[in-house]
DNA sequence: ACCGCCGGGTGCC
DNA sequence: ACCGCCGGGTGCC
């Protein structure tokens, strides 16, 4: 039941239908998708998608340090051979020079291609006898260009460009030396005027090499975000509205997404750097010239800044526009007998299905966002192809409208070979979402994304240049555009040129992603006017004093903890016994809330003379248990919040693609970053972010029902809202699901109406809070009772403008993730947050950890990613200042 | 003549 | 290739 996370159901009363060919199954709740409960390590295999975490491509870095390349010199040398092949080339066309070892005549051989991939001819047997050594040792990359005689009949000239990473110039000058060549230098006088070198094709050659000046990533970064501040054009700024299907009314600025991504579907443009001569297509940047239409890309780079609504667009779109720039024909729900209509099959054979590829992490956010905003009278066709469950049929998966998986099945999937379903549909569309995931072009991930079938190709992302421009490549290849699915020419015309500071580069660079994305930040502006002008946010902090009692049981658990703590740290047994110290300030973090949030949390420590096993099966215990209160711990490589927490043996926790990445990386012996213990993935044991509270733990908190200082503190702020502003809904938010239950009752007794939204609920019943919550109708819930974690980033809790944070996390990030669902687009009030804070207590000492973590990410950009021992120590820090030691 | 020279055959690697 | 090179034919002036 754990692993049925590939959807076969069809949820007749809802707007989206997930089903498959066959009606065999139903499945209630899409929630199960969120929830993991395994934990014994037998299930782990089977049923956890272990694809999704196990990358199966070779690590980042392989690939020849081309940037780290200088120009060594020229070589005029010539191509024979020319009548025996069919590919021809124009004067001043690059040509690529490709090694051919296995040539029966000359081992030495070197083969001449035009840019198409078309041989053109060899190099001279004693020019390629010079080559081969230097080419097959990676001495050097070597370059050429037909400055003349490209018509030619038997031979024609070729000029050569030898670049290379400094230390092994010599090497190779000595090595044609010895075949009786010599480079001629590059000249640094000649400045502009090196033509003879360049012809006119080699925008890479014109750059003097040592005058370049090379643009910094957050340069380059700032350059590109200039681009867009201010979009004139017109064919970004035509509005256009969805389809009826689509659900949700879309904002300006999606509009004129929408109707970019239509119009650019919907293109006959030619691509970039190509031009229509006379009866052949010219391409500008290579010389190449070609009698066919070169194909342009009916797609492109959505790459607005988070929060602008990029899925909703891309929902829209495939609703929008399907053939002929029609809508997606999807049947109007009418009566309750709509299977009939559903089944009936759409006569064109054209494809229909529209893949969408997207991170794990964020599966979960699109079949929220396609409940949200698919018009409830429409049925779409949805499958999600994910888990050990899904289907190897290709019909299944054409018959959808659209099909969402992940990455990593797509890459597993495609590395059984011939068995991959995903690559024998020919699709609509494809949209990658987060596309720069694929920015390694040897991962496993890129290589399967790259051979999917579809004329129009999307690419969704927030950070189109995350490291520099080497990460563009792999989106450009992904869509296809002519001639840079060869790395060697998107290198030579515009890799190089940008990051040498050749005159031109940059500008030709902007020119591409100017025709081929969208991108829109949130101070963007269209007609002068920002396209989002969210309210203003304010934060406030309320301190909270515990009453007399709740003091009293606070200190003596502090003292207790704080006694053992200094215990560990004078023992040296910090890292051994770290299930015990969150245990502690779990437990102190809890009595802040409610002293009745500690009932399940044992309070004995893990006694040192227990058997290893014991100790071992006692830390994991505790830890699963700090885990389950849902308090917000992290994840010591990737620093953010917990996603998908797994304990190891010495009871650490991390996200478990971290930890699967950091076995990977030290295979056969990894160790566990916190503590250098052994690590095995076997005994790795996996964890439920929230335990639902079982119904007598509910009747418990039910009977013996007493309030507390933070409830007292919210209940009274509540009431004084009501009073000021009535209608005014707010979120009350903790990590604690059981301190939410706990809110229920005085929140009954004082007569509001409230909701509640945790990671718990069932996916049917989260939609219903929602729309519930959201509603402006008399007597729609004033309060949601909301867990810190719930919900993906596309939660949308616009209807609330008041903030209650009952409990402090350890990641301020995560707070302001939760104070964004209601602060993003759509808000139309000022959005004002109370954090409750206790005086005196473990959480005035997280404030200010969260304010030196703030600081620290302020200055991100400046400063490294912090080491395994440097997170440890710092760690350690944090716990002696948190429990005042 | 174990040369030179002539002119036809021929041609990437 | 309107080249170079190869190898067979040839041979005083």
């Amino acid at each position: 039941m754990h692993g049925q996370r590939c959807f076969h159901l069809l949820v007749c009363n809802n707007n989206v239908g997930y089903w498959a060919h066959a009606f065999t199954k139903q499945e209630p709740g899409l929630g199960k998708f969120r929830k993991y409960s395994l934990s014994s390590s037998s299930d782990f295999y089977s049923s956890l998608g272990l694809e999704d975490f196990l990358s199966v491509g070779d690590t980042y870095g392989t690939e020849e340090d081309t940037d780290m390349a200088i120009l060594y010199g020229t070589l005029r040398g010539s191509v024979v051979g020319l009548r025996y092949y069919t590919g021809i080339v124009n004067n001043n066309e690059m040509v690529a020079l490709q090694r051919e070892p296995n040539n029966p005549y000359d081992k030495n051989a070197v083969k001449v291609n035009n840019v198409n991939g078309d041989q053109v001819g060899h190099i001279k047997k004693e020019l390629a006898a010079a080559l081969a050594g230097i080419m097959d040792n990676k001495l050097a990359v070597v370059e050429g260009v037909v400055p003349y005689g490209a018509k030619n009949a038997f031979t024609m000239p070729v000029q050569m460009s030898f670049w290379g990473r400094e230390e092994n110039k010599e090497i190779v000058l000595d090595q044609l030396k010895r075949h009786g060549f010599k480079l001629a230098l590059p000249l640094k006088e000649c400045g502009f005027g090196s033509k003879w070198i360049s012809g006119r094709a080699g925008p890479s050659y014109s750059a003097p090499v040592h005058a370049a000046v090379q643009l910094t990533t957050n340069q380059l970064k700032s350059e590109f975000d200039k681009l867009f501040e201010d979009l004139k054009e017109d064919d970004k700024t035509c509005e256009m509205e969805g389809a009826e299907a689509v659900g949700t009314p879309l904002l300006p600025h999606q509009k004129q997404a929408l109707a970019w991504m239509v119009s650019r579907e919907n293109s006959n443009d030619l691509p970039p750097f190509w031009e229509k001569r006379s009866n052949f297509y010219y391409n500008i940047l290579t010389n190449f010239a070609e009698k066919q239409r070169p194909e342009n890309v009916l797609g492109g780079i959505l790459a607005d800044d988070m929060g602008l609504g990029k899925t909703l667009t891309t929902i829209a779109l495939i609703l929008t526009n399907f053939q002929d720039g029609k809508p997606l024909p999807v049947e109007k729900i009418t009566s309750d007998k709509f299977y009939e209509s559903v089944k009936k099959k759409y006569s064109d054979d054209g494809p229909r299905a529209t893949l969408i590829v997207c991170p794990l992490s964020v599966l979960s956010s699109w079949i929220d966002q396609f409940e949200q905003h698919i018009h409830q009278d429409f049925h779409v066709n949805i499958y999600v192809h994910y888990g050990s469950d899904r289907s190897k049929d290709p019909s299944v998966l054409s018959e959808q409208d659209i099909v969402l998986t992940t990455y990593n099945t797509l890459a597993t999937d495609y590395g059984i070979r011939g068995d991959s379903p995903l690559h024998k549909v020919k699709w609509l569309r494809i949209v990658l979402d987060e596309g720069h995931t694929i920015r390694n072009p040897n991962a496993q991930q890129t290589k399967a994304a790259l051979n999917l079938e579809a004329h129009r190709r999307w690419v969704l992302t927030g950070t189109p240049i995350q490291n520099s421009v080497k990460d563009l490549w792999s989106l450009i290849s992904f869509l296809k555009l002519k001639p840079f699915t060869d790395r060697e020419w998107w290198h030579r015309t515009i890799q190089r040129p940008v990051t040498m500071g050749a005159p031109g580069g940059l500008g030709r660079l902007q020119s591409l992603i100017r025709s081929i994305t969208l991108r829109r930040t949130k101070t963007t502006k269209v007609k002068g006017k920002p396209i989002l002008e969210l309210p203003e946010r304010r934060v406030l902090i309320q301190y909270v004093t515990l009453t007399e009692e709740e003091r009293q049981i606070y200190q003596s658990v502090k003292k207790e903890g704080k006694a053992a703590i200094s215990g560990f740290f004078s023992e040296g047994t910090v890292l051994t016994h770290y299930a015990d110290i969150l245990g502690v300030l779990l437990r102190l973090r809890q009595l802040c809330c409610h002293p009745r949030l500690c009932i399940n949390t044992s309070s004995s420590f893990s006694a040192d003379n227990k058997i290893p096993e014991e100790l071992h099966e006692t830390l994991v215990r505790k830890m699963k248990l700090v885990l389950s209160s849902g308090s917000d711990e992290e994840c010591a490589v990737c620093l953010e919040s917990l996603t998908l927490p797994v304990i190891t043996q010495c009871a650490h926790v991390f996200c478990k693609p971290c930890i699967f990445e950091v076995i990977r990386r030290e295979q056969p012996n990894a160790k566990c970053p916190f503590c250098r213990n052994e690590l095995r993935v076997e005994h790795l044991v996996e964890c439920p972010l929230e335990e639902e509270i079982d119904s007598s733990n509910r009747k418990k908190l039910d009977q013996e029902w007493i309030s507390s200082s933070k409830i007292n503190a919210l209940m009274h702020a509540l009431i004084e809202l009501r009073r000021d502003n009535p209608t005014a809904k707010c979120l009350v938010v903790s990590q604690f699901t059981t301190f939410l239950s706990l809110m229920e009752n005085p929140l009954k007794e004082s007569g509001f109406a409230f909701t509640r939204l945790d990671g718990s609920m069932a996916q049917k019943k989260r939609v219903e809070a929602i729309r519930c919550f959201q509603s402006s109708q008399a007597g729609s819930p004033t309060v949601m009772l909301l867990s810190l974690k719930a919900g993906g980033v596309g939660l949308n809790l616009t209807a609330a403008s008041r903030v209650f944070l009952m409990d402090p996390a350890w990641n301020p990030a995560a707070e302001d993730q939760c104070f964004d669902r209601c602060h993003r687009l759509g808000q139309k009030h000022n959005v004002v947050i109370t954090k409750f804070i206790v005086k005196n207590s473990v959480e005035e000492n997280m404030l200010k950890i969260q304010n030196k973590k703030r600081e620290l990410a302020a200055g991100a950009f400046a400063t490294k990613k912090p080491s395994a021992t440097e997170v440890k120590q710092t760690k350690i820090n944090e716990i002696k200042a948190l429990i005042d030691l």
